[in-house]
DNA sequence: AATGTACTCAAGCATATGTTTGAGTACATT
DNA sequence: AATGTACTCAAACATATGCTTGAGTACATT
């Protein structure tokens, strides 16, 4: 006998129900952050009632939080692991290729994992205060790229490098919000991806007059 | 008797409430977004009365519509002008430096200057529908960049300088609305153009792997 | 069969929000 | 001085919003 594998029908009703309001939430988020998302708004999409939402969740904001930690986790253990697949011999052109490629998935498959980037970088814009359980993962994503691309670019100092991540980073969130990605989505991934590394290993390369 | 220099002191008054408005709602739409502004708080912070709002300007939308369309004005001026004072023989860099220009100012001087940036890159992100008054000055702005890029870069076809000119200007406003921007604005001018430029310059000539 | 548990639901509550109203004030015009 | 105009203001209104309540249902445990 093994209780985990009894099957509560009412608790498996509550996890869908959980899911769905989680769902609902982050595509609401996605499309107009937290300011502009209601509470009817998200159980109307997920068929549930709204007291729904202060029973499994105990508030709006909480579900939001959820819904958003939710995402974050998700992209941040996507980018880590395409970072951590990159040999120590990695061309520019592979750590920005890397380094675009959960966006440009995103972006060619649309739907949910969409909803997750951009989410994702809404958050980016406004950050949520007295969230700390992820700061690891950001900062191991960060120093991951800084890693690679170090070896590629050995006249940049590490700050600068940091910044050009951050500023790389910044326009891949452009593109999940801004209507130019919308644009994108009607491309193929391998059309994104050749069309946006370039510019992704030209922002981490920098451009100097002294170059020339 | 010259008409247009009477005061009338009720109209003079009148128009303080107006601008007043007008920067407030400004100052929270910069913040907020368009979701979050509230009636009140515009009120509050313009010390007047909320009736002030329909009177002077229909309703809360025609306001918020008003002052973004008041700081996009402002936003593509200052953008056009900056490039028409480019030579033909601009170099990248000079075409960076130049389009980057308006937001390393921006950053550096805060204030309204800087919540017309922000509330212009928020704009980018959720584009009002039904302005087509601005149309002009946006493909006006944007056939300059492509006019003094494409010199410097024979071998990128004109969509493709299209697209990087488009990732530049998200890159920028993602500066505007990202916490990196406050960061960067404890910087001097200067600062911020030696350390952004060359990231802008490197996004537009791009880095293929045939390049080395 | 009896009790308890996990969940759902319609209705209601308090507050926040955008807008309107009608009176009132200060200035300009005649 | 009398009338009209431009504006301000406190109050009220209707709706939207987040949240709670108390009853009700379906399942599990004893």
């Amino acid at each position: 006998m093994i209780p985990a594998e009894k099957t509560d029908l009412r608790r498996e009703a509550g996890q869908r129900t959980r899911d769905g309001l989680r769902t609902a939430a982050l595509e609401l988020l996605s499309q107009r952050g937290q300011e502009g998302v209601t509470l009817r708004e998200i159980t109307d999409r997920a068929g549930a009632n709204v007291a729904a939402v202060s029973y499994h969740f105990g508030s709006l904001k909480k579900l939001c939080d959820t819904a958003i930690e939710h995402a974050l986790e998700r992209y941040l253990d996507d980018k880590i692991l395409e970072l951590d697949s990159l040999a120590s011999t990695a061309t520019l052109h592979d750590v920005a290729a890397a380094f675009a490629r959960p966006m440009v998935r995103a972006l060619a498959a649309g739907g949910q994992d969409l909803d997750v980037m951009r989410t994702v970088a809404r958050v980016g814009i406004d950050p949520p205060q007295g969230w700390h359980r992820l700061d690891g993962k950001f900062e191991q994503s960060r120093r991951g790229v800084v890693r690679v691309l170090a070896p590629n670019l050995p006249g940049v100092g590490e700050e600068e490098l940091h910044f050009r991540t951050r500023c790389a980073a910044g326009l891949l969130n452009w593109l999940a919000l801004a209507p130019i990605g919308t644009e994108l989505a009607a491309l193929s991934a391998e059309q994104i991806e050749r069309l946006l590394v370039p510019v992704v290993a030209g922002a981490f390369r920098g451009d100097t007059p002294a170059d020339h």
